[in-house]
DNA sequence: AATGAATGAGCCTTCATTCAT
DNA sequence: GATGAATGAAGGCTCATTCAT
């Protein structure tokens, strides 16, 4: 019976994606997951052959191609200062709403700092598209001219503003005292968004400078929404104007 | 004995910061680590009561006063710009350069990732003097009314780009090929600090933009060195002024 | 369809008794027998109940009628030395050459040196024949008043030296550097015939003994070729002359 | 505390020699072992490593210097028959009385009939030196000139014989009905050694034969003792004379 | 009739921990 | 005080077996 041959499968990964990025690798047993699966404690040996064959499955499992995170659907026509948001605020929603598997954002943040066998598979199914599709939104961003090495640079710099909130979280918490609960999706993608285009001289600076490179008559309102921001061509121009 | 004692004591937390951080704690054995320590392996327990109990007086090793990792040292009179490099590059230099104990960063980054019940002694040795500092320097930085999230907001977007190039350096590496292995502690902090200023309003903008945040007449190797411009008070003048 | 049932089950024999004989029973697992056999998991419960039930059907299998090693066939009115030389050759050349199955004579000697229930059936299927034969031709080689206990010690002195070289090899190997190698089936059975017909006193000794129980007139070659010792009559008379 | 350790140790290896040569190293478990032994499970990984170690450990301690079976002691000055039959009988009894632990000599059978890593020590500390002091009395028996290969050959007759036994046991019993009950050791061996010296021409031939090699006047009595036989230097002479 | 899915017992091993010096 | 011996719980994994088609 294959639909539940299926069945069981699945709940395996399920409940393995879910203890794997509670717990870490090594921490996680298998007999929790069987237990959390209603499986027998045989079954990840017989559908996956042995722990390590679980977890790498697992890691597939949550990028694949039927239930894989959806790239932010971003009109190529829409202007790069819309799309950067777009992406910001998908990768932003990916961990902190957590849609889909709850437990795909952990899983894939432990991977990536300690990198198992899995992680190849990890970076094509997921990080390359991604950061391919950044490099393309800053191609329009950034001049022609400019270096590889410093378009890099910058897509790390909003890469790790991003995911820098995933692991703040704790953290921050002892220090803020509960300051960073007010920072929800939307306005974390707004500073973010805000913070990254006015670096690249395509927004207004944060804050109200003086001096050479501010202005005077700068909006109070402006990092209440990226989007009307984003949304005005004559203030953020895209480079096809 | 306390001489031997407390040599003993001390070669058993060096060993175990740095299997910890190699490991994890669940991976690292008491075994390797009193192995390495050249001492018994009832000298954990006999020491520090229990595994858990070792680890938690490794973190706090780690950060301990006569070793603690030292804050930039930035003249309070010197230019906040100046300053916020300063405190870019150190950060960066913690992770990239491994001063002190070589392990003690990664113990860091994997003690904030699963915070375990040493966070709080390592927020209150290590994070908390690191995050007030960055605040003074904000607080010179930003405009004075700006909120208190916000400053928040600022500091997040700093210290996430310093610390995703840890994370960063496996999974960059499938990506781009080494070219990764061209950014030094010195290009990463050169590149931090303008991408931040120029968010701020307080430097030129990245790359070569157009249009009406842009200049046209930008000086093209800005981006070789951030000392010289942060060494310039004109270009970057403190509120003080 | 009954043919393909037949064709499994036997197919299942063959590929048990190969894995029998090489791993023994303990380290045998049903799922590498199946494999070989391209057969399901569970066809070995199916056909042969468990485990130990196909155990015992390959046993049995090994020496089934249609199949079993022959008996050596000897003409019952050759002389009893060339009778017995059959014999040694033939029962040296089962474990030697293994011709039919090529695993029945290892899994023999398992059996044998560690007794299950199968045990019986090869007693009854292969020993037992060729313990009445060779009980048949010692008869015609010793006095008729020889007891019943000796004809037994002078059968196990012979099948003692034969059965002996199958478990020699590798230790012998260790112990004479190769030299083992030279011992093929038939220079073995020249030896041991010859040995036994010495004993016997129906043939010269082994070696050049002086004194009263040897001759002097020996010829060299003897031990190159018992086969032209048996075929001369005169040398080696029948009790029938 | 050195004493109990080593107590310990020993009680893991008794127990261990036991289970192993009862029911082979797969399917003995250190469960059973370490029960018998009354230690805890954990013992066998303290001590030994693991069940191999464990395992490398039986043979060598049933081997072990102190406790190793000893070498027939005969005196190099009796005749070599003498020597011929105290080999003979020792090895027997080796395998009969088991003197020492009781499951030394089965343990041993095992080894040799399917030899792990373990076969190398138990080659050098126990067949190595019955091997040479094997050829050492044969190469009194034979003639000089005798070749190398010939030696081998009669060498593997006698421990073939010999050795025989061990694995008639319980095959034999289904064959003669408790007939070979009567052959305790003395018996073997004297049927052993006689068979041998026969088939050497030193000793009158087995039953009593007709023709040109027998002889007329044998005493009927001769297989009830070969000490006696060996005895009389005029019926067996050594080559010293 | 014949199969693939699924099971649970039990294996070896490792580990942090405690005990008796 | 400080140590090596010894422990028991639990881990991953394998296996023969059974069940529901």
């Amino acid at each position: 019976m294959t639909a539940k041959h299926d069945e069981t499968r699945r709940r395996l990964l399920e409940a393995a994606g879910e203890v794997f990025a509670d717990k870490g690798y090594r921490a996680a047993t298998i007999r929790e997951i069987c237990r959390r699966a209603k499986a027998n404690i045989a079954a990840v040996n017989y559908y996956f052959g042995d722990k390590q064959g679980l977890y790498v499955a697992v890691v597939g499992y949550a990028h694949g191609k039927e239930e894989g995170l959806p790239l932010p659907e971003c009109d190529s026509i829409a202007p790069p200062e819309d799309r950067l948001r777009g992406f910001i605020e998908q990768v932003l929603s990916t961990h902190f709403e957590e849609k889909g598997p709850p437990w795909r954002a952990r899983l894939m943040i432990r991977e990536m700092a300690e990198p198992t066998e899995a992680c190849a598979a990890l970076v094509d199914a997921y990080v390359r598209p991604r950061a391919e599709l950044l490099h393309e939104i800053l191609g329009e961003l950034l001049p022609p001219e400019t270096s590889e090495a410093d378009r890099h640079l910058v897509a790390f710099s909003i890469v790790g503003q991003c995911l820098f909130h995933r692991a703040r979280n704790p953290v921050a918490e002892m220090l803020s005292n509960g300051l960073s609960r007010q920072f929800d999706v939307k306005r974390l993608a707004d500073h973010i968004t805000r913070f990254t285009l006015a670096a690249l001289g395509r927004a207004e600076p944060i804050g109200r400078s003086v001096g050479r490179f501010g202005e005077s008559d700068r909006r109070a309102t402006f990092s209440s929404g990226a989007v009307s921001l984003l949304g005005n061509p004559r203030r953020a121009p895209t480079r096809r104007e």
